[in-house]
RNA sequence: GGUGGCGUGGCCGAGAGGCGAGGCAACGGCCUGCAAAGCCGUGUACACCGGUUCAAAUCCGGUCGUCACCUCCA
């Protein structure tokens, strides 16, 4: 059971080889947070989450990185964009923006990373990286900057196979001392209209961070010079992860083992980009449906996959949902007073096990799990109650894996006393009902049934009596 | 110009030489007072053209279409 995954380096699947037998160290690119998080910010860091899951079942003993990028042009460009005198300062905007990162992956089930370092935490492991990139002759001050020198780097592209030559010339704006097109800044001078506090001294004058260097460090602070996985989405390959793999191994460390990318969420067929104004907002996203309904949609997909949002994207997750939450109630229902009630979680299903080692083929392992739910309802519908129960298991095992368990507290509303008063009234309308069915008097019956579905409560009779649900 | 994807039935979405993953929708049946849910059944799918092979959606060559990245990007 060798869990095997797609390098993006390598452009091939590998057995994944940890460094350190029995642990996993990954490192991830979080956010920047200069604005509100989008859905492809919840889907890469869901993507994580599965993988850091499925290692975890798998025996490994994971630490999970993924940083916060607090200090960038854009947290300074949005704080000026919008200044006012005694306005938002740079660090409180970027905390607002962090906070509502948190929330959207809080919601969605997404377990908190090992260790979440903010960039400006870690500023003197980047000078410690620039300062032996220059001594070793990788990178060159100029004009208050330090960047990295491309061309003492033959291995530059090496990861998206690029050669620099023929690459399209970059619109520099500011190319101030910069030697070549190409060379990327590790240290940007504080430029007189920067707030003094959004930089550090260095010996190459007071500045901040250029953002490839900050997840050189971090990873190195967090993971050592060398470890397992380095994941981010597909977009970041060039530059960012690019500049990442030359400032780090010409630094002189071995780096990642492996790289791991995420694809992007697409909507009605394009990007979300600013421009478009096509973003969908994590936020707003989880007004249309259920955040279990969410982490479905944007974890059912290959996590290599594009995911195009449309139109009843959210309807599709929660009908399938819904077949996994219908049974795992039905089948609680059915054992409660039996030898079977409450039989604990059982092992996931062999089939299940491949497909996820297989890099992490979630849509497959899906297959699985859809079968399991149509094999106990069979067995439901025959009394065969030890299969039923079985079933139940293996699905509370997958689902739990996944984090899709319907059941879970985690997704239960918080509204307790709402619930019990909506309860006790409905109750009371369908054993009216009940009682009508009992004297044939079906138009009543049927009147109480439409009245309920009207108000959005579904009522399904059956052999264990009527039971009724929120109709979503 | 360079680099890398993708094209599968009404829709979504896996797979990767030989038995049609799975979900949604549709249709028929069972069950039901009627429903709903559930179960059983129903589909001659793999962009196009060549080639390899006993056998190709899958491998090879080409064509077309489409998307992403090439210094802001999850």
């Amino acid at each position: 059971m060798t869990v095997r995954l797609y390098d993006t380096k390598a452009q091939a699947e590998a057995d994944f080889v940890p460094l350190v037998e029995g642990k996993v160290g990954m490192y991830v690119c979080g956010p920047t947070v200069q604005s509100s998080p989008h859905i492809g910010h919840l889907r890469s860091a869901l993507v994580y989450d599965l993988w850091r899951r499925w290692f975890t079942y798998r025996g490994y003993d994971v630490t999970l990185v993924r940083n916060v990028t607090d200090i960038d042009d854009k947290i300074l460009a949005a704080v000026s964009a919008g200044s006012i005198p005694g306005g938002e300062q740079w660090w409180a905007l970027a905390y607002r923006y962090e906070l509502e990162f948190t929330a959207g992956y809080t919601r969605l089930g997404i377990l908190p990373p090992t260790y979440e370092p903010r960039a400006t935490a870690s500023i003197g492991e980047m000078r410690e990286i620039i300062q032996r990139l220059i001594d070793s002759g990788h990178a060159y001050a100029a004009a208050g900057d330090v960047y990295f020198d491309t061309a003492s780097w033959p291995n530059y592209g090496e990861l998206t196979r690029q050669k620099p030559e023929n690459m399209e010339a970059a619109g520099d704006a500011d190319p101030r001392g910069k030697r070549a097109a190409q060379d990327f800044a590790l240290w940007k001078g504080r430029k007189d209209d920067e707030p003094t506090d959004a930089s550090w001294p260095s010996p190459w004058g007071e500045g901040r961070p250029g953002w490839h260097i900050e997840c050189s460090a971090m990873s190195r602070r967090y993971l050592g010079p060398a470890f397992d996985i380095h994941g981010g989405g597909l977009d970041l390959r060039f530059p960012h992860h690019e500049n990442e793999i030359a400032q780090s191994t010409a630094a002189g460390d071995p780096f990642a083992s492996y790289w791991v990318h995420n694809g992007l969420v697409n909507v009605e067929g394009q990007k979300m980009s600013k421009s478009l104004g096509n973003s969908i907002f994590a936020a707003e996203f989880l007004e249309l449906a259920r955040p279990i309904v969410v982490r479905y949609f944007l974890g059912a997909a290959h996590y290599r996959s594009t995911i195009d949002y449309h139109d009843g994207s959210l309807a599709e997750a929660e009908a399938a949902l819904d077949r996994i939450e219908v049974f795992l109630t039905r089948a609680d229902r059915r054992l409660a007073g039996t030898k079977f009630a409450g039989s604990g979680v059982e092992l996931i299903p062999e089939a299940f096990g491949a497909a996820m080692d297989d890099d992490l083929g979630v849509p497959q392992a899906l297959g699985v799990l859809h079968e399991t739910v149509r094999a106990g309802n069979a067995a439901l519908d025959n009394g065969d109650l030890a299969a039923v129960a079985s079933a139940r298991g293996e699905v509370l095992a997958m689902s739990e894996v996944l984090g899709i368990n319907p059941l879970s507290p985690q997704w239960k509303a918080d509204s307790a006393p709402a619930d019990r008063a909506l309860g006790q009234l409905v109750e009371t309308l369908i054993a009216d009902r009940n009682a009508a069915r009992a004297a044939k008097d079906f138009a009543a019956a049927d009147r109480i049934r439409d009245e309920l579905a009207a108000a959005g409560i579904a009522v399904e009779d059956g052999p264990t009596g009527s039971h009724w649900s929120i109709d979503s």
